[in-house]
DNA sequence: GCGGTTCATGACAAACGCGTAATCCCCTTG
DNA sequence: CAAGGGGATTACGCGTTTGTCATGAACCGC
């Protein structure tokens, strides 16, 4: 993780920068506003630690720029001031925590590690679906099994991720009729049993351990090998 | 915002359930871990806010359970345990904050809105494209232009979504071959002029400002009207 | 206003993806 | 072991998508 420490006070910066390096971190420092933002908007960092009073550019100041900006990069604001409605304000600011002098320096590491936490994988909808040696993905439309790109057609790409949506699990027929082919009465046929096949040319080849496998009088069922 | 406050005293859940109803959220209430698990999993939450100290699952246990089932969402620990082990126990375990009672009321709500603030749009990899009235489902492979779903074939799709990407710039018959067709030397074709003809019909119906415009000379451009 | 160039569009042809059907295979059960 | 049934696979036809071509319209410089 890259952080950025924006800290007057010489001997809080260099105290918080070591702990911070010695948590595995990678440490940029800044005595000032002014050098703080210069550094957050050139720079890209997994989050900030902001002093609240500082020379030049107040914190809160740095942060509500940022924010206006569109960066939504985390910040923990240090501060002296302890009272109610300056927390509030410096969260209501766009900070992502608010942490009191003095404080103990584990519970620095800790909320640090909390606001950074969940920096990227959201829990927005999937993007990707991986099973043992197989991924889809989804914004790409591609997929590989190991690390040979399969060529997957429209109707296949939709089997294979309904299959990986629900890996583990036994899926009717009636399920993939309706989740994949969007039939919701019984066609009389036997589509699926022939893209299943070719599915698994593509996805289970000679060699590879089969990831599909087929559920005698049930369905099928896409599991680790 | 829907939120799930997990506490089992009486009068704080119905103090903090009331509070935040009033700050515009919706919010459901667990008297206990048990049923506090069975609704996070079972329901879907912005942010959850948990008393440390529960009838029979802890709060830490949940959250530890939550987060070893890939959920994400947000948690405000609770507790009268104020010391910084306790409180940095809490966030290892997966708390993204943590606050000691006696709280202020104000501060609960600025802290629900930090933790929740960059819950969705993340950084990552954009799932949709928008621009003016014209949205592009990345995910869903779906379009719309207003809202009338547009029926995109797979490579009017492609051809769109480039266009969106450099959406306000000008693209050349070249990048255009490049990013979307993947040719890359000059095929002596017109294809683009007809699929640019044939997405213009979709995208462009007569009574709509266009916004896929010509730039003679030079190419396409996809802009605001 | 004229000629040349650039772009737009409708008709056409080839290729491809999709689903059906027929055949073959293998497991199960008596 | 034989018969029945469910599943696998191959071959084929239809419809759609994709790209080419030719013609017509719009624009630009002179």
């Amino acid at each position: 993780m890259k952080l950025l420490v924006i800290e007057d006070d010489e001997a809080t910066r260099a105290y918080v920068a070591k702990g911070l390096r010695e948590s595995g971190h990678v440490v940029d420092v800044a005595p000032d506003g002014r050098e703080g933002l210069f550094l957050a908007t050139t720079e890209t960092y997994d989050a900030l630690i902001v002093d609240r009073m500082l020379p030049h550019v107040d914190g809160l100041k740095i942060i509500a720029t940022l924010r206006a900006t569109g960066s939504r990069t985390p910040a923990l604001i240090l501060s002296a001031l302890g009272e109610v409605d300056d927390r509030v304000r410096g969260l209501r600011a766009g900070g992502d925590d608010y942490l009191v002098k003095p404080f103990a320096f584990s519970e620095l590491a800790a909320r640090v590690d909390a606001i950074t936490r969940r920096g990227q994988p959201t829990d927005g909808p999937a993007t990707s679906l991986t099973v043992a040696d197989l991924r889809l993905d989804l914004l790409a439309r591609t997929a590989q099994r190991g690390d040979a790109a399969l060529d997957l057609k429209a109707q296949e790409f939709r089997l294979l991720e309904f299959l990986m949506r629900h890996a583990g699990q036994v899926v009717t027929r009636t399920m993939l009729l309706e989740g994949v082919w969007d039939y919701h009465f019984d066609p009389q046929t036997n589509v699926i049993d022939v893209y299943i096949s070719r599915l698994r040319a593509k996805v289970d080849p000679p060699g590879s351990p089969p990831l599909i496998h087929t559920v005698r009088g049930a369905g099928y069922a896409l599991r680790e090998p």
